[in-house]
DNA sequence: GTCTATATCCCGATAGAC
DNA sequence: GTCTATCGGGATATAGAC
């Protein structure tokens, strides 16, 4: 193990992911808004000036924490979604994935949509992001005719899902495990019904 | 008028409001998070410390710019409503208004839903919301049977306003007017679809 | 790869003069 | 009510030694 605590050094030779580990702590502690390369060092007892010779900038650190949280989502949705035949079912628990993974990785969730970063200029997140577009592209498609009523299912649903999750983080439902799932069956039941009145969209 | 540009100082004697709007103008540039009383300051030709003679805080000044959020939108969502009869479409249009204000007064918007402002801590922003949630509330009352339904179908409702919001400011829906609109008519879709679908949303 | 040290900039907030 | 001046803190990022 290496050596951690108050006046330790870091000097094991994994600072790189030594400091993706401690941004997601100090995201969770503090919110992204709030994390800065300079307290991320002192938590792990090395110079303001360590993280630069791995990560250019602090965006560049959080675009390597972003990657992390496609990859965590990517895999839970794909676990959630194989307990599922129907395709309603199988949108159902995509929708409850996403609220599930904002509740239990809100660190990782707030890199993802509320650090500010412009995903543009990182080819690797849109990368990481691709599989999810395509898995969530998949469901839709089933249940729909057209390309144009795929496009407004697809949408809807995301805007619940996303709302929903914003107010679970922002504690509408509560705190804890139960308020997790609370909104996941309020989130998945807003998708059946929106499915269900899916001919409404469009006019 | 008062004097304003570069070099002049802003001596008329109403900086309490002059500060308001220019936290929405800065805010309108930057994003709340950047927005900083410092700037402000800048801005308007007058010392760091003057605001400081009006607000006792970077936080009391923004619930300041909060409450005039509300109430721009409860004006503007009650002139949408009156147009409607029917529950639904006054529902439906409740959540076009939601989307317009966000997309019309993005500052105010922010200001509202983003800038970690604590509302518990200032009374006169539940004072400001209240109205709006009452308006809300009437208008799903009308469309549901029980208590515990009329808050499924509120939930739902306003995740999917705000998620259409969140994702017309973040540019997914293009820039301009015509996004506003197209993202305001997915939204009052979306809402069309939620209450012909209510009954799913419990179970 | 990590250090020390530093440059440069930002911020919120306060004290005391006018 | 506004000023000047300042305290005390924060940040990103770089230079050069080890």
């Amino acid at each position: 193990m290496p050596k951690r605590g108050k006046g330790d050094r870091y000097h094991h030779g994994d600072l790189r992911t030594a400091l993706v580990d401690t941004a997601i702590e100090l995201i969770d502690e503090r919110g992204v808004r709030q994390f800065s390369m300079a307290e991320a060092s002192r938590r792990l007892g090395v110079a303001v000036s360590a993280p630069y010779a791995h990560f250019a900038s602090r965006d560049d650190l959080l675009a390597a924490v972003a990657v992390r949280g496609y990859e965590v989502f990517h895999a839970e949705s794909q676990a959630e979604m194989a307990r599922a035949k129907a395709p309603v079912d199988r949108l159902a628990a995509m929708t409850r994935a996403y609220i599930r993974f904002a509740g239990t990785h809100r660190p990782l969730f707030e890199v993802l949509f509320d650090s500010g970063l412009d995903k543009q200029r990182y080819p690797e997140l849109k990368a990481a992001e691709q599989p999810i577009s395509d898995a969530f592209a998949d469901c839709v498609e089933a249940l729909t005719d057209s390309e144009a009523s795929a496009d407004d299912l697809a949408e809807a649903v995301e805007a619940t899902a996303h709302g929903h999750a914003l107010f679970l983080l922002d504690g509408k439902y509560g705190q804890g495990a139960d308020a997790i799932e609370l909104a996941a069956e309020r989130a998945a039941g807003g998708t059946r019904a929106l499915v269900d009145g899916r001919h409404r969209l469009g006019g």
